[in-house]
DNA sequence: CATTGTGAACGGGTTCACAGCA
DNA sequence: TGCTGTGAACCCGTTCACAATG
């Protein structure tokens, strides 16, 4: 039960699992079992079971888990059981439409500092927060607790952004540019593009 | 070589490879090997031969892929060697940037008709294009062409109208909605959330 | 009796290693 | 010689099937 190292594709499964438990316990629900759970997300129970088991025996037999003590299993498993600050790079339309995202903070999240190398857009407001200028994060990030950034910035420039931000200690990355980043291992990153999840569908379409 | 059915796994990094080599060709280069290939996107060379031989045989001994060869090639398998109508669903912030968004043109997609329900949105204008009453698919869309929609609506109605969508002939749908659709197998469904992937990513912050 | 946790069997994707060829 | 295409070996994740148990 208390594994070694568990694989990246069980750890990228409990947030979904996490999502449906929530909805679960949203709609006044306060049991479910590995049948229910994967029905809903599409999984086999047996692939529930399994991935839960490695961290743990959260169920009980005949009748199944109990989903506030499961969600929190979980979120403590993910680390999520306190607030995450995270950095904005990039100010640009996608930026302002992230800012503006209300959906992060009873997630977990929420969005500490937003910056931009544009003088335009420095010092402008956008979701509550003024933006900052990138050069001033060597003074403003390390020591600040931040360790993760999104990344909404123009392709281009996304490579020697992502080395800046690696220099202040930033460890994990959510990259909205469209270009695979080449960094260290010990620096975790993730990637978001619309463009190849689209190119990915066409294939399939009659 | 032709092959009765392509794992989804290889089709999925189909639009990586075309990404990268559409990169290496406005970088003026003309040739290319699966190991710089697979170099750039972190691929054994021996995975990228083996996914395109999937296909046909592209290379040549000794000299490895012409680039623009391969993307034709890639484009044409992707069934990107045309241009793709999108319908986008829900006129929110998330939609605006969507709609603003100028990446999708040269890639093979445009974004052709935007809907939503709000009678506030209805009639406003973003990204050029009048948001129409979500009521208008059922005239609109049949027969438009239009097989994409992205959905960016409250997660709450997102299984409604992914019903909805269904109905009026759509096949593939980009879900920002933060909920697992549940739809017969023939549409296809991908999802963009990221709360998930930052709750992912958490697990790996020391 | 329903449902979990798990060893074993299975299946399929990745890597290896090399023949073949420009 | 350099690099592709590919059968075979390997590895790892999924599914199966059942003992265990509240």
């Amino acid at each position: 039960m208390v594994s070694e190292v568990i694989p990246d594709i069980i750890v990228s499964r409990l947030p979904r699992y996490l999502q449906a438990l929530q909805r679960m316990h949203q709609e006044g629900q306060s049991t479910t079992s590995s049948k229910e759970l994967g029905g809903r997300l599409g999984y086999t129970a047996a692939q529930i079971r399994k991935d839960l088991s490695q961290f743990g025996e959260f169920g009980k037999q005949g009748t199944g888990y109990s989903i506030p003590f499961l969600v929190s299993q979980i979120q403590t498993i993910l680390r999520i059981d306190r607030m995450w600050d995270i950095l904005l790079v990039g100010a640009g339309s996608l930026g302002h439409a992230i800012a503006n995202y209300n959906g992060f903070t009873n997630r977990g999240f929420r969005i500490a500092m937003i910056v931009d190398n544009d003088p335009d857009k420095i010092g402008k407001k956008i979701g509550g927060f003024v933006v900052q200028d990138i050069k001033n994060l060597k003074n403003q990030i390390p020591g600040s607790g931040i360790k993760i950034a999104m990344l909404t910035v123009p392709a281009s420039v996304a490579q020697v952004v992502a080395e800046d931000l690696l220099q202040v200690g930033i460890q994990a990355i959510l990259n909205y540019a469209p270009v695979p980043l080449s960094l260290p291992e010990n620096i975790y990153v993730e990637y978001i593009d619309p463009l190849i999840q689209l190119q990915h569908m066409t294939y399939y379409i009659t």
